[in-house]
DNA sequence: CTGATTTGACCTAT
DNA sequence: ATAGGTCAAATCAG
């Protein structure tokens, strides 16, 4: 089968993916050397909205990513009714998901717990979660965590799957985003993509992304002016990103060669 | 009473 | 055969 251009987009928005749940694994550890060294409360409080930001815009990647795939066959052929009735998916398994590190299970959103299991050769149990709106939205969106092995005061959460719009979050006061709006749980829309070849290219990326992002990179300078010093390394880390992105609607591929988060901004927003 | 969590069984992919 | 993911009955908590 020949590669199309929604799998090159796909594989585009995973890697996408990757690179900023990495700036997010940075921005984690950040958060913890702002409270290893007793930094004020504000500024750890600036580090977790970095935090959150990257989270709500890996999550509105993904979804967006999730949306294109959705299409297809969403989890492969559907599994056989089983003796006793009820199919089972095995839903999570084989897909990459979203891997992101957090001090704590939680996020903004309502999850249920539905399975807990003993993995070999890891000390902690996995914990299985699903959208708690499942059944009332529909919303199809799961996690999974357990706690890292090198340090149990981290947990690994793998995101699988996108939340349905109507899913409400539980957000602590968020501050102004962008000219003032808060950041709505709206459907991730793609902008319509020129089909003429020699039209100028547009990274294309929902709303909610850019807005996140900007946002996340905002807070970012704002600790990279104060804290420069403290740990240059995992700042620059978490600013800095060779980023590729993917139309929500496929087929455009945009790329930040050797470029930056601030850069994926500025380019978006201009 | 209702909804969330626990937990062991069941099922599928490797 | 085994590991990992999911289901659903039992249990718990508000």
């Amino acid at each position: 089968m020949a590669t199309t251009a929604d799998d090159t987009a796909t594989a585009a928005a995973s890697a996408a993916c990757e690179v900023v749940a990495g700036a997010r694994d940075s921005a984690v550890r950040l958060l913890a050397l702002l409270k290893a060294t007793g930094a004020d409360p504000g500024r750890q409080n600036l580090a977790e909205q970095i935090i959150r930001c990257i989270d709500r815009a890996l999550a509105a990647v993904r979804g967006a990513d999730d949306g294109k795939k959705r299409g297809a066959s969403v989890h492969g052929p559907a599994a056989p009714s089983s003796p006793s009735g009820f199919k089972r998916r095995m839903r999570c398994r084989g897909e990459p998901g979203t891997r992101v590190l957090s001090p704590t299970m939680d996020d903004s959103f309502a999850w249920r717990k539905y399975g807990e299991k003993t993995i070999n050769h890891h000390s902690y149990p996995r914990f299985y979660f699903r959208c708690t709106y499942r059944d009332e939205h529909g919303c199809g969106a799961k996690k999974r965590v357990q706690q890292t092995q090198e340090d149990p005061s981290l947990f690994e959460t793998t995101y699988f799957g996108k939340h349905a719009p109507a899913c409400p979050r539980n957000d602590a006061p968020v501050p102004p985003v962008v000219e003032g709006t808060f950041l709505p749980q709206v459907p991730l829309l793609a902008s319509p993509i020129p089909s003429d070849d020699k039209a100028p290219k547009v990274p294309s990326l929902p709303v909610e992304v850019e807005e996140e992002l900007m946002q996340a990179k905002s807070n970012a300078a704002g600790l990279t002016e104060e804290y420069c010093l403290l740990d240059h390394h995992h700042l620059m880390k978490l600013v800095s990103a060779d980023v590729s992105f993917a139309s929500p609607a496929g087929g455009l591929v945009e790329s930040v060669e050797d470029g930056s988060l601030e850069e994926l901004v500025t380019l978006l927003w201009s």
